[in-house]
DNA sequence: AAATGGTATGAGAGCGCTCTCAAAAGGTGG
DNA sequence: CCACCTTTTGAGAGCGCTCTCATACCATTT
């Protein structure tokens, strides 16, 4: 079918164009008989505007970017993605925008993109992962003029809005509560200390510890990278220190520490307790069911996509720092349900 | 910094507007020296064209959009679905082509994108995600007359363009296998048989069944969601039953099953043999691994941006079908490496 | 009844690009 | 050296919308 024009709408309904504009974007100045009229016949008629045309002639497309940097790109099957997408979109449906999605495989996808969403026209703005990698992204972002907000701590601190959870704090909790549950020996499997993310956790689990009056034990803390695998192999190289607890800075690293004490013929919590971050679905479903700390991934993704509204209505200053709380989510893994006496005496 | 324009680009290099656009179209007449004058002053001025401009003249968007229905919106942290739409991206990103992404929360977020998506100028084809529900959404399209290509063969049979996965052979290789093992009394956890998804696979294992000349047991078959908890309550509705093997129709279902025979007291393969399909990452690190049937996500998900592709170029008809073979992946799940000798016997 | 102010409508100029068509330039053969 | 063809360039008409500005209309107030 001939897709029809305001011009079409305006003829049928025997106004102007003019006029037919002014009911589609709800300004006042129209008379209740006249609106009801072309109301009408846009909806027999089935009329949609024409969103090119609409972008270019008002300037913003209603299209919002969101950009996973291509180190992180290959995480999105960790479930932290989709449900912050999730969020993302959710957002965008209510506010009436549309999510265009920037995933890459190569690290030539990630270079040919920029010069891609910066052109003017496509999006409105854009909500970026942070990563360490990133910043690269995140440097060209700010000085093409694109309004964007970041997804956590952005590395270098400057005017940039960001929306993050207090990594450090919630970390902190997770490994008190590991201290008051008579642990000494406390290990952690960090994230890339090359991001943020990796480094508040990390922050919070030293400050903890120093707190505690536990000394810092570099014998029992490795790097790990947000992955099983990575979970995995650090936990293989942590076992052998024999630590009494672990706080890894992921679920899904976390997996992977359960999968090598249980290849290693320890059992948590009764030789190794383990700790967790973000709770995810699966979190509750492990063997044994993880503690961890709860972080609110999709309600970061809707506060993503408010932030930036925000900065597009009334500009980038001053800057929106956003930062949720965690909770700490008690199970099994920790031992909290049968804590270890004999540990507390020593 | 003020936009530039074509208009710019052409005073710069002392040509027409005509010119500079046939430079940036990679339009074969233009001289050879006109051309490198005119992209050096693109380079130095950082000039980008304005896409919603280009939308507009050319009635092309260069955005394709990825349509998750609501049914399986909360699927989507299931790694099947960033996977997809990792695959998804990446075709996108070699074609030159934006992704929008679709998800719904909520029923009204679903009835309201119709008319969103269907507006002319915002995408030039949609990849659509097939489930029950989809279909009444399919419907929509089809009369919406914007091309689209579905992924997962559509419940109604029509002239539609569509990707899958050869869910029936792939299940019953999976289950043939089964039997060759000496299993006898196999059981299945389906999908939502509202699906095709979960209609194919649940065929594909009866018609195993049938060729091993094993009776189809009502008791041991029940309804999953593809959801780990789905997986869980299957299994339990199934184990006072005792099967002595499970094909369940998705990894992430399969995890929850391992979850309830663990919690039952049981041992995978030793009491019941387990077979998933997807093979996720997780699949191999599950207590104990797990035996599935590969089918290509990634693959697919390219597959279905060409097909899209090939649609917008040629036009829709004939309907393109691409079916893509699976891999039986044997790991421990099912006892292959343990094989039951007594009950070869029996 | 004229002046005033507010509301409702229309006219028209873009937004920045693509694409057709015509004109100019360059080559070739008789 | 001219006619003819091919390649290169430019002019200009849209694409379908928004938004400003001017005009027409109506109800008040003085």
């Amino acid at each position: 079918m001939q897709s029809l024009t305001l011009e079409d709408i305006a003829q049928l309904a025997g106004v102007s164009r003019s006029t037919v504009s002014r009911v589609i974007n709800d300004h006042p100045n129209v008379s209740n008989s006249v609106r009801q009229r072309v109301l009408e016949i846009i909806q027999q008629t089935g009329y949609h505007p024409n969103l090119a045309a609409r972008s270019l002639a008002s300037q913003r497309s209603n299209i919002i970017g969101l950009v996973i940097p291509r180190s992180v790109s290959n995480l999105f099957i960790d479930p932290y993605f989709p449900r912050l997408t999730q969020g993302v979109a959710q957002a965008c449906n209510e506010s009436n925008y549309t999510l265009s999605l920037f995933l890459f495989h190569t690290e030539e996808d990630e270079r040919n993109l920029l010069p891609r969403i910066s052109r003017p026209g496509l999006v409105d703005g854009i909500i970026l992962q942070s990563t360490n990698a990133a910043d690269r992204l995140l440097q060209q972002l700010s000085q093409s003029g694109i309004p964007f907000v970041v997804a956590g701590r952005p590395m270098k601190v400057s005017d940039d809005s960001y929306v993050d959870v207090d990594n450090i704090a919630g970390t902190y909790s997770a490994v008190r509560h590991l201290v008051h549950l008579g642990y000494r020996r406390i290990g952690t499997i960090t994230g890339p200390l090359s991001t943020t993310v990796g480094l508040d956790r990390f922050e919070g689990f030293k400050r903890a510890l120093s707190e505690s009056n536990l000394d810092f034990d570099e014998q029992l803390c490795t790097e790990g990278d947000f992955t099983e695998g990575g979970g995995y192999y650090g936990a293989q190289r942590l076992m052998p220190h024999k630590p009494e607890a672990l706080f890894v800075a992921s679920d899904t690293m976390a997996l992977g520490v359960l999968r090598a004490i249980r290849e290693s013929g320890l059992a948590v919590p009764g030789d190794v307790a383990v700790v967790g971050f973000d709770d995810l679905p699966i979190a509750g479903r492990a063997n044994p069911p993880l503690t961890t700390v709860r972080q609110p991934i999709r309600i970061m993704g809707i506060k993503l996509v408010e932030t930036l509204l925000d900065i597009l209505e009334k500009g980038p200053k001053p800057p929106r720092r956003v930062i949720f709380g965690t909770q700490l989510v008690i199970r099994e893994s920790c031992g909290a349900n049968q804590p270890a006496p004999q540990r507390l005496q020593s």
